[in-house]
DNA sequence: GCCGTTTTCGGCCCGACTGTTTTCAGTCG
């Protein structure tokens, strides 16, 4: 089962849509949204909350406490329940589609049935929309272009998701008898940003045990194949794991070749041939006697081939094999690395955390340094005033110093304006410790005028960072179409560092754009945005995609000790 | 449905863009 709070907030999520599909009150609407990113972001189990605690979360009142209390206790929640009666499932799954909200795939319901992805392709295709009030040709080619963006995914889910369910799977099978070894394998391993299904495999004598653990496990809805080798089951949530059980002394060459990948495989086996070997999931072996050389670990498979052990954030035949035989790998940053967060809000923004319970969890994780950056006020819809932010400088001050070992940095994230401009002028600016400057809309620019905006930017010296520089969002909105080789140059140019924001939805920068940018020297901050205490630990997948941009402790400003960081932020200082 | 240094009612995130309209509804961030 996933962690009780992201079930809730599913749920009130889930909830908040049908209001509004049913063209209930808005406010209501948003009173459940609001409630269910609270919960969501929560750090402590709601399972374990009593109406007094759950009523303590901002946003959770006396209706949504005893909702909440109800699916805890039951598992369900009639109001929910009888809203879903109303609409079907696959009206919720249009609102998903870019450009589609919930009017228009009401109306889509209402007029022409339409209760599915699938049937409102065929409708498109049919012309069937273009007599509906409001949809027009346009209409048409816009809901054609989200449902392809959506699918562009391939039905892949987001690295956390996958993460969570891999990692509980590992931990309950690793508890399951005879189970030697047992790790996550595949683009998970690799940390690729979204996964298509998860590969678990087993080090085991005898594979029906574990099979039968597998099938039996509370978050298999269905089991797909069953077989001695290999079972495949879907997850309640409609992910596909596969378990492969190996003999322990295969575990290196069935990691190695089901943590892929595919490309990376065949590089290896190739200088495996040139060394008159044959690689396989079962072990390496001699073409001529067929005996087997090795198969244990990874390391030693790849040490006969030549090879130091390949990180497999690296192993996707990007040059890795080259650099790993001329002994010219780069020794990546590692989430130990990291002694700070330099881009996260609170609850004075769009966080849904205190600024006091942001500082607590991030001192828990062990950092050095932290920087509270709330929105600045031309994102208009936060509502950022001089005064509020100031008084926020205050409380940060304050608090500076109760934490023994880490330090706070009060920030801000700007807003890049259309022609390039900021929220605040430069003496303003000044009194910051750090300004993260991010671009929030306007995204429909020439590609003339965005890459003049972004290089702007980083030309103010106040910037020291590029906060998620494309604004892609993965699944929903494609990257802006800026001259990104000239931004990078100016970054390089100004000292103006890219972020690389961790959160599993944007991952903005990307690996590749990131490996683009170092070759112009630039450097990198690796943040999470966090609009919660649960958002903190998504540094992993920030730092997974730092590692596959082959980046070391040194490209990376929050793994610099807080002297040289301070300089680093400090106008005119890079 | 939530909330309160405008406090038990009456507000609630504001502005821009897009495509459809012919003055605006829907969607997004």
């Amino acid at each position: 089962m996933a962690r009780p709070n992201e079930e809730v907030e599913a749920l009130l999520q889930e909830y908040a849509d049908l209001v509004t599909i049913t063209g209930g009150d808005a406010y209501k609407a948003r009173a459940y949204e609001k409630a269910a990113r609270a919960i969501g972001g929560h750090h402590a189990d709601v399972s374990r909350l009593d109406l007094k605690g759950l009523l303590a979360i901002p946003g959770v009142g006396k209706s949504i406490a005893e909702k909440v209390l109800e699916y805890l206790r039951t598992g369900h929640v009639a109001m929910v329940e009888e809203a879903r009666a109303v609409i079907p499932a696959g009206v919720r799954e249009l609102i998903a589609i870019p450009m589609l909200g919930p009017k228009k795939a009401m109306l889509l319901y209402e007029e022409l049935h339409i209760s599915s992805v699938d049937q409102l392709l065929d409708a498109v295709h049919e012309h069937k929309l273009r007599d509906l009030k409001g949809f027009g040709a346009r209409t048409e080619e816009n809901i054609l272009h989200g449902i392809a963006l959506l699918q562009q995914a391939g039905g892949r889910i987001l690295i956390d998701a996958a993460m969570d369910v891999a990692e509980q799977i590992t931990a309950e099978l690793s508890e399951a008898g005879g189970c030697e070894r047992c790790a996550y394998a595949g683009s998970l391993r690799r940390m690729r940003e979204t996964i298509g299904d998860v590969d678990i495999l087993v080090a085991a004598d005898s594979s029906a045990p574990l099979m039968e653990a597998f099938t039996a496990l509370p978050v298999t809805a269905e089991v797909i194949a069953h077989g001695e080798k290999k079972t495949s089951i879907r997850t309640t949530k409609g992910l596909q794991v596969d378990l492969r059980v190996l003999p322990p002394d295969a575990w290196g060459a069935g990691l190695l070749y089901f943590t892929g990948s595919k490309a990376h495989n065949i590089r290896v086996r190739e200088l495996a041939v040139r060394h008159k070997y044959k690689l396989s999931e079962y072990g390496l072996f001699h073409v001529k006697s067929g005996k087997k050389i090795v198969s244990a670990t990874e390391e030693e498979i790849y040490a006969r081939l030549g090879l130091p052990w390949i990180p497999p954030t690296l192993r996707e035949d990007r040059g890795e094999i080259a650099a790993g035989l001329r002994d010219e790998l780069p020794e990546l940053v590692t989430e130990d690395d990291i002694r700070g967060d330099l881009h996260t809000h609170t609850d004075l923004t769009d966080g849904v955390a205190p600024l006091e319970a942001m500082v607590e969890a991030a001192a828990r994780r062990g950092y050095a340094y932290y920087a509270v950056t709330d929105h600045a006020p031309n994102l208009y819809m936060q509502r950022m005033t001089d005064a509020k932010i100031l008084a926020q400088r205050e409380r940060v001050r304050a608090l500076d110093g109760k934490h023994r070992r880490m330090r706070l940095l009060h920030g801000t994230e700007l807003n890049i304006g259309p022609d390039g401009d900021l929220d605040w002028p430069d003496e303003f600016l000044a009194g910051f410790d750090l300004c993260v400057a991010s671009v929030h809309s306007h995204f429909n620019q020439s590609r003339d005028e965005l890459t003049r905006r972004l290089i702007r930017a980083c030309e103010n010296p106040h910037v020291a960072i590029i906060g998620h520089p494309t604004t892609r969002q993965i699944g929903k909105r494609p990257g802006i179409d800026a001259d990104f080789d000239a931004v990078f140059e100016a970054c390089a140019r100004t000292g103006t560092a890219l972020e690389i924001n961790s959160h599993p939805q944007r991952l903005d920068l990307c690996d590749e754009d990131v490996l683009r940018a170092k070759r112009y020297g630039v450097k990198f901050a690796v943040s999470t945005d966090a609009h919660s205490v649960t958002h903190l630990p998504y540094m992993r997948y920030g730092v997974g995609t730092a590692q596959r941009g082959w980046l070391t402790k040194d490209d990376v400003i929050n793994t610099w000790p807080l002297q040289k960081l301070r300089r680093f932020l400090r106008p005119g200082g890079r």
